[in-house]
DNA sequence: TTGTGTTTTACGACCTCC
DNA sequence: GGAGGTCGTAAAACACAA
């Protein structure tokens, strides 16, 4: 159930369901005085953590549920400043459970092993150049495993912005550093903004081409929810799904 | 097998905020 | 000034039709 939960995610990004960012950029800055600086080691090319390796398969338990977040997935409605998470991929099929729980920290275990390795790390031919720059490291980028997108996935279906905690704590837990975390939502908001712009294009495309217009309440039309404070992603927002 | 299109990491430039 | 934001882009990785 689970592997097919996983592959379903994987392999359809496209399918997650838009919603507001539960925070504004500005407000990650405002956090606790807790933030650890990273140590810039230009991350990302240095390491292929878990890359279809079994000696690092067995992803480590030390992640625990954060306590800032009150996870009550599904049905319940989240409180300010949180995503409205009805995501089927992650929330399960619509069978027993109701639907399954998602605890979204709740690391599996290596004996589990769902993720298959299908992908591998491919070594670089040769230095690459970018901006005219030279990439001098050993490796161009690395391709991070489905656990490590999974719970990536996990957090941005969550939150569109990470916290400087949730970052901290995402990045030891998933063998990443906090620059690749952070790079990683940054790609996720623009494919998701991406996926509006396409959808967008379509929905007015299929309004210029048909007299009808779009009906409500379909099941595309979920996640219509607002936030005074998603400025920021009203262009995602003004094309819900 | 190969060519081609798409997706995924990673970066630089530039902007805003504190 | 430094943090993180978007935007555009490079190139590896991947998918898939021919």
């Amino acid at each position: 159930m689970f592997v097919s939960l996983v592959l379903l995610l994987l392999s359809h990004p496209s399918m997650y369901p838009s919603s507001q960012s539960a925070r504004l950029p500005a407000q990650t800055l405002s956090m606790n005085g807790q933030y650890i600086p990273p140590p810039y080691d230009f991350p990302g090319y240095h390491h292929v953590p878990g890359v279809c390796d079994p000696s690092t398969s067995a992803w480590n338990p030390i992640y625990t549920p954060r306590e800032e977040y009150s996870y009550s997935f599904p049905g319940s409605s989240p409180g300010p400043g949180q995503v409205g998470f009805t995501s089927p991929e992650l929330s399960g099929p619509p069978t027993a459970a109701g639907g399954g729980s998602y605890t979204p920290y709740s690391f599996i275990s290596g004996s589990q092993e769902p993720f298959s390795c299908r992908r591998r790390p491919h070594e670089p031919i040769r230095p690459s150049v970018s901006g005219g720059k030279t990439r001098t490291k050993d490796k161009y980028r690395v391709v991070y495993t489905d656990q490590q997108r999974l719970e990536l996935e996990k957090e941005f279906q969550y939150n569109r912005y990470i916290t400087m905690r949730r970052k901290t704590e995402l990045s030891m837990a998933l063998s990443l550093s906090e620059r690749q975390v952070k790079i990683w939502f940054q790609n996720r908001r623009a494919k998701e903004r991406k996926i509006n712009r396409k959808k967008l294009q379509h929905s007015q495309q299929a309004t210029t081409t048909t007299p009808t217009p779009p009906v409500l309440g379909g099941p595309n039309d979920i996640h219509v929810t607002t936030s005074p404070n998603s400025n920021i992603l009203s262009d995602a927002i003004s094309e819900e799904y």
